[in-house]
DNA sequence: AAAAGAAATGAACGCCCGTTTAATTGCAAG
DNA sequence: CTTGCAATTAAACGGGCGTTCATTTCTTTT
């Protein structure tokens, strides 16, 4: 029988993926070897290929995760309420879960092209789920100064994931008062 | 006497920095290997050498040379006239000028982190200089609703550079278009 | 205590890396 | 036509790469 409790397999696992997480965030998903990951968690580089088939799809499992965990955390928060409210809880949401996953994020725009076709085109879909989840909003809102939706809400979006290439703990704004700023300008923006 | 027109090294130098900028752009910094750069250039790897000192000074040029033409060209451009014609035009610029570099704006993006600190802190004054041009003309311009500055320069340059994620020449909106949608959306954003 | 099998090791595989250097090529000046 | 020198080659350097696999270690169940 398997051992099921307290085994190291179910704390190596994570741990790879935590290191592979910052290693690839720091340096870049090329510049890092699958020996610097094993290093990282304590093992030998052999041992990682308990835990992915090969280096692509850790990088692959990922960006899944990351996207994935997106696209449920909204939808749990999404109170669904008046239009308005919605766009400003997207705004908060948008730039506390993604202060939250720096590391994350980083990967996910950076390390697209290193995705096989297949892989990118799975990545591909749920962004742009994502992206129709502002869209809908901001449809729902109709300003009267909003002009292409589609490009408005890619705009949006540039501005809000923006904020983590600049924000760092500690510095001259706090989480809630840049959010409070973002809310103001994502509904200038918007026209409302 | 040297030989001063027609030899080959001042064609050979343009075309090692050509080519290493649309393979950075395409595979990655540290994806790219010498031999690439040069099969690119129909040399051998060692001739390289001729024309940068090493790898990492190649990116950093690269970057450089985009930084210096990015911000000379703004000088260029830049009438001085009233504040709300400036910031429509640093808009167009900013947007056309980035369309046209997209493997530059590419690499200066993301491949930051293999500079070393030194070359770094090069890049960053001079992205820094750039934020100070777009931060100046918002406070001229100087809308009621106009939040923190620094904010929302960083906010606006987000925005702007975001085009160049999904622009694709012949798709649904042209330039023209696009720079138009822009100019509202930055106006809108400002509060003016 | 013994058996079982998962987890991890460590060595090896062939291959590519950035960079250096002596030797060669080929053009242009004299 | 020779000479000089810039441009380039080809080979070599030590080292790291992703991945595989036979073997060993360790933990849990019986």
């Amino acid at each position: 029988m398997a051992r099921t409790s307290g085994s190291s397999s179910q704390k190596t696992g994570p741990l790879v993926r935590a290191a592979a997480l910052r290693l690839f965030a720091q340096h870049g998903f090329a510049a890092v070897s699958m020996r610097q990951i094993a290093a990282e968690v304590g093992v030998q580089a052999g041992a990682l290929y308990r835990y992915t088939p090969d280096k692509q799809s850790l990088l692959f499992e990922l960006m899944q995760v990351h996207m994935e965990e997106l696209l449920t955390t909204w939808a749990e928060v999404d109170a669904g309420a008046e239009p308005l409210a919605r766009l400003d809880s997207f705004v908060r949401f948008h730039i506390l879960h993604h202060l939250d996953r720096a590391d994350a994020v980083f990967i996910s725009y950076m390390e697209l092209r290193n995705l096989t076709p297949e892989n990118f085109a799975q990545i591909e879909a749920m962004r742009a789920e994502y992206e129709r989840v502002l869209e809908d909003i901001l449809l729902a809102c109709g300003g009267e100064g909003l002009g292409d939706p589609k490009l408005t809400t890619l705009a949006v979006l540039a501005m809000l994931t923006g904020v983590n290439t600049w924000y760092r703990e500690g510095g001259r704004l706090d989480r809630e008062a840049v959010v409070q700023s973002y809310v103001a300008m994502v509904r200038r923006v918007v026209g409302v």
